[in-house]
This record gives structure tokens, sequence and C-alpha cells, in this order.
RNA sequence: GCGCCCGUAGCUCAGCUGGAUAGAGCGAAUGCCUCCGGAGCAUUAGGUCGGGAGUUCGAAUCUCUCCGGGCGCACCA
């Protein structure tokens, strides 16, 4: 059999089959990366933080593994759009506006003029912003909503009402407050999110789902379909509902409503587990709103956002929704599978939208809905105390700590980089005393971004993790860095070699002489697994996507850097005698440094020249 | 009460569609720079894969059940 050097059996119902290695190693040779090109245009949406405090690391892991994920797709061929959800009319956006305005009682203008010179007073002294401000305020509202006696309470939610429905509603003092802090808040989150490599193409935000009517639209069609219906008996009784995922009554064998389901509640008894959509005063929930905005991600619902240019990368723009926007703009939305990477917490709420898809006869496009779901970011009861948090006894117990913006609890994102980058400051001032000042800091902040990316992506997506410094600041070991180190290493062969690896592929290539030789041996049986390893690249880029798992592929970098750190060790390369094996060992150390390289690429990692 | 996730070495985790002797990292012990960078390499110690039953020639992996831990189950967003 062609590719195969023999077939045996070995017992136990097993036949070993051994590969022709010139012939795989020739394949490893020449591929190229050739993406297939597949023509489906993919949504990911990703970050969606809140605009009304600083991101923290709950907020990075999200980040990271939605930017890589696309990343992913993207090498694998895939047109992809990337979008950062925006909800600027939410509670919590309301919760900071009641802060400045009560809490602080600042008049608008006052506003208008605190947030842009807090904002560049706080980034002064590095990179913090608007959004550190509002931390601590968002934390001050959300207890001074607990403070006082009963009447004083109740007198503080209402406000707290009252300004979420301003904010809803638009063409108001307070809605311009909010609309004022929530965009200087998203602006700092995608500066932060930029210091990652992590960039968007569109910001859709809750505020222009409710003036363009997208809901409207929406309610239409669900109606017509028969996946809502009105209740009109029971706890739910004035409301549009739809029945839940995986109820004995739900919508898609049912889909004309709530009719004989044979059960014992007999036809009249109301659906008590049904998922309201529309209140009984007739505003739509949530998942209502997620509903009209995901037909809108499918092309499905007949309306469009208005667009206006918001952020400026180096090589493109990222848009943001607006009521007028321009007329010049690109396409968003109508994509044939979308991936939304929320954590698993919403898991409910997002099987509710698809199980509306469903309902509503758009199975093909519930079935191109991911919910690319993680588990949370959370702090070792250690680390809580560390950031100055008092933990109590039964906490002190837990395996770990739920991050609470509402509490203030947890490691902000640029606190974080920051540490990481003075951390590995101090390695690259302690190895690279030849450089000057902006290579070393360029180096560091390239060292930081490995360790951090590496580290929230070699766990996979439904293992929590526990947050802990002593872990997020370690460069050994399964890192980023010790990946980083092994192209470092690979590099400079080449450099003092007075080589390239283009030239010693090529001329490893051309050598007609039996490649065999080189692979077989005990002594080989490490460069040849080496080799094998470095083949499985499109293999284990198939299997990211179609799992969904971003890790795999860092597990892969990491065994590869493994086995060409101890090829390293095992083969010196540069004075070995035999030319024909020299060229054969620098061919190795060639894929090796390709493969890597690649691998770091597509986890977002730079591969650094020196470190 | 219902649903989802987790339980593998002292600690943190891999182990993907069932396959041969269960693997990494950290931590511990011991070695390794006249030689391409020691953010490295090697060796050693450390496991009844939470318990039990079942399916199978074969189970960490699939099914059931029990025990621990976590997260969801609003006319909040």
């Amino acid at each position: 059999m062609d590719g195969f050097a023999g077939f045996e059996v070995a017992g136990a119902g097993y036949i070993n089959a051994r590969l022709d290695r010139a012939l795989a190693v020739q394949n490893v040779v020449h591929a190229e990366g050739r993406p297939p090109s597949a023509q489906d245009h993919v949504l990911v949406e990703h970050t969606s933080i809140n605009p009304n405090k600083a991101a923290h690391i709950g907020h990075l892991r999200n980040a990271i593994l939605g930017d890589t994920f696309v990343r992913l797709l993207r090498a694998a061929g895939f047109q992809v759009d990337v979008q950062n959800y925006i909800d600027n009319t939410g509670v919590q956006v309301a919760d900071v506006v009641v802060g400045f305005l009560h809490l602080l009682k600042l008049s608008p203008d006052e506003v208008r003029t605190l947030v842009p010179a807090t904002d560049r007073l706080f980034r002064g002294g590095g990179q913090k912003g608007i959004d550190y401000y509002c931390w601590d305020l968002y934390a001050r509202t959300s207890q001074w909503y607990e403070q006082g006696g009963e009447e004083e309470k109740a007198a503080r939610k209402q406000i707290r009402l009252d300004t979420l429905h301003q904010i809803e509603q638009g063409n108001n003092e307070t809605a311009a407050v909010a609309e004022l802090i929530s965009t200087a808040v998203l602006r700092r989150h995608l500066e932060t999110m930029q210091r990652l490599d992590i960039e968007y193409d569109f910001l859709p935000r809750e505020s222009e789902i409710l003036h363009l009517k997208f809901w409207e639209a929406a309610f239409e069609q669900l109606k017509r379909t028969g996946v809502l219906y009105f209740e009109t008996e029971g706890k739910n009784k004035g409301c549009w509902v739809m029945s839940r995922a995986g109820s004995s009554t739900d919508s898609v064998q049912n889909a004309s409503g709530p009719e004989d389901d044979d059960g014992p509640k007999g036809p009249e008894a109301a659906d008590e587990d049904a998922k309201v959509i529309v209140r009984s005063n007739g505003t739509v929930t949530y998942v209502g709103k997620d509903i009209a905005y995901h037909l809108w991600k499918f092309g499905l619902l007949g309306r469009d956002f208005g667009y206006k240019p918001f952020f400026q990368y180096p090589d493109h723009t990222c848009w943001i929704s607006a009521e007028h926007g321009e007329a010049d703009h690109p396409h968003f939305g109508g994509a044939t599978a979308i991936y939304n990477v929320i954590d698993a917490r919403q898991s409910d709420p997002q099987a509710n939208v698809i199980q509306a898809l469903r309902g509503m006869g758009y199975t093909d496009q519930a079935d191109h809905y991911t919910h690319f779901s993680y588990e949370m970011v959370a702090l070792t009861p250690r680390c809580a105390e560390e950031l100055g948090y008092r933990v109590s006894d039964e906490d002190r117990e837990k395996p770990y700590i739920e991050v609470s913006g509402r509490k203030g609890l947890g490691v902000k994102a640029d606190d974080l980089i920051d540490k990481l980058i003075a951390a590995t400051r101090a390695e690259v001032d302690a190895r690279q005393t030849g450089s000057d000042e902006a290579e070393r800091q360029k180096i560091a902040a390239q060292i930081a971004i490995g360790a951090l990316r590496y580290f929230m992506l070699k766990y996979t997506r439904n293992s929590v993790i526990a947050f802990d410094f002593k872990d997020a600041l370690s460069f050994e070991g399964e890192t980023g860095p010790y990946i980083q180190y092994a192209v470092v290493r690979t590099r400079n062969i080449f450099r003092k070699g007075g080589t390239t690896p283009e030239a010693a592929l090529a001329e490893f290539a051309s050598q007609h002489a039996n490649l065999n030789a080189f692979f077989t041996g005990e002594e080989n049986e490490d460069i040849w697994a080496l080799w094998l390893r470095a083949g499985r690249f499109s293999l284990v880029l198939e299997q990211c996507i179609a799992a969904s798992e971003p890790a795999f592929l860092a597990k892969h970098a990491f065994q590869l850097a493994q086995e060409f750190a101890n090829f390293y060790h095992r083969h010196h390369i540069l004075t070995e005698e035999d030319p024909r094996r020299k060229t054969f060992l620098l061919a190795t150390a060639a894929v090796a440094l390709r493969e890597l390289v690649r691998s770091l690429d597509l986890l977002g990692i730079e591969s650094p020249e020196a470190m």
C-alpha cells in the first residue's frame, strides 16, 4: 500500500502499520499553508463586556478564546466577521449613571466635563482611565442601594428603575449621560483588548436594537409561526410566552399553541414552565431582544443597523451601530453560521434563542448556532485576600470565589497585563544587556502577552480557572514563554549557522538519497517523533474547529516545543561534521520552527527574535 | 425539585469519536554549561482514574446509580 512500509499482526487484535517515513517526511516538507477555501460566512461574537466598568480576568478569557477561535476559522479558510455586542442600555450601565447623577449628585453637564477629564487624569499614570473610575463607582452604587432605612432603599431602587427606563427610551438627558459614559468605557475596553492583539469588525449596540424596532419585526414572525402564544391562564396570564427547550410542550411539535398535550393537566392548563417573552405590561424581555438580534445575524429579520466608523486599527476600521448611519458601509449580519462566546452560566437563555429559531422553521440556522460556552475564571481564596478582599471563613474553605463586578472583587485586565510586563521586563533586563530600552520593552510585552494568552488557552473550555497570580506569572514549564523560547533558540541556530530555514529545507528535500536512513535507529526515534508531530497541524486545526476547542492547538504547540527542546539538547547541529546529516538536522529545526511559529500565530502569540 | 458542568499523581490540568504499560506542568529529590542561549535538558519518587453495577474480547472514555463540589433554573438584564 502506498505510503506504508509494512504491516504486521501485533496481537490483542492489533495490526501495526508502519509508515514509509521518507514519504511522510516529504509530505511534511512540502506542507505549505494552503488554506482550503470554505465559502461560509461565519460570525463570531465575543468579549461583550457591559460598558460600565473595567475589563477583568473573566472578560480576558472570553476575548482570548473568541479571538483565537477567529484565527483558527480564518486559517481554515472561513470568512469571519468579529462582533462585540454592547449592552449600553442595561441595568449595569444604569447603575453607574445612578452613581454619577444621584450618589455623586453631579449634573449632566458636570458629568460631561468630568468623564473626559477623569479619563485623561487616570490614564496619565499608565493604562488606566474612566473604566477604572467606574469600577469603584459601580461597586459603591451597588452598596448604596442596600444602605439606609426601608423607605430610603425603596426610593433608591425606584431611582434605579426610572434611570433604566429613561436610558432604554432615549432622547433625554439621562440617556445622553449613559451614552457618554458607556462609549468612553467601551473605548477603554477596545484599547485594553488591543494590547492583546484582539480586534473587532463591528459593535452592535442594544440601543439600536431598541430604537430601530428590531423586536417589533421579530414579534410579528414569532406570532405568525406560533412560537409565541398569549397566555390566558396561570401565573403568566397576560404575557406572550414560548415553551422552553426540552419541555414536553415544546413549540416544534406544538407550533400552533398550547393545545391539548394529552397530559393530566387537561387542554386548558397553562404551561407554568413557559418562558415569558413579552411581559403583561407589554415590554419585551432580554431573551426576546436576543431572538430579534439573532434573526438579524442570520439575515432573517428584514431590517438592518445603521453603521458608523468607531475605532481605527492599523489596517482596518471597526464599525459601530447607529440609528442613522453613513451611506457607505460594509455589510454585517446575514451569516451562515454563528458562534457566541458566552460563559456557561448563560446556556439556558442561549438554548431559548436556538429553540425559538427552530420553532420558526429556521432549522438550518439553529443547527449552525453554536453557544461557544466556557466556565468562569474565579479567584482562589488566597488571591482574593491578596487583593485586599475580606474573605469569610466559609469562603476560605471553598476551592474558588466568584469574581463580582458588583462587589468590586476581581483582577482588572490592565492591572494583570501591567504586572506581567513588569515581571517579564525584569527577566529581559537580566538577559538582553545589549538591547536598548524600546527593544527590551517590546520583547517584554511580547512575552507577557504570550504568557497571558497561553494561560487562558491551555485549559479546556469547561474547566473552571481558579486564578492565582503565582500560576499566571509563571514563565516556566507549560507556558507561552517556553514555546517562544524554543522559537528564539531555533532562530539563533540559523543566524549563527549562516543559513535560513527555507534553504535548509530545500537542500534536504533535494537530496535524493534514501531519507529513511535518517529516521531509523534508536537515536533517531525522537527526531522522527518530532517530524510526525510537525505534520499534524492541519489535523489539529480541524479538531479545534470541530470541537470549538482552541486548547487542542495550545497543547499541540507545547508538545512540539517540548520535543524540539529534547532534540536541541540531544543533537548538536552546528558542530555536526557529516554535511548530509547536518542538513538533515537543520531541516528538522526548520520544520519545528515553521510549525511553532504557525501555531503561536494562531494562538495570537508573537514569536520574538530574542528574549 | 429540575437542568448543565466537574471529580484522574501532593497541587493545577491533558487524555478528542472505547484499544496495548493512564500522560504533562508545578512542587520534591538528584544530576547536566571547555559545545547552537539554563525561560532549558535528564533521572527518580508519586495513581484502587470519586464509589458501585452494567454493556464489551477490551472502559478513565459509553449506560445506570450513589457520593462529593460548582453553576443555572424571574413578568432582572
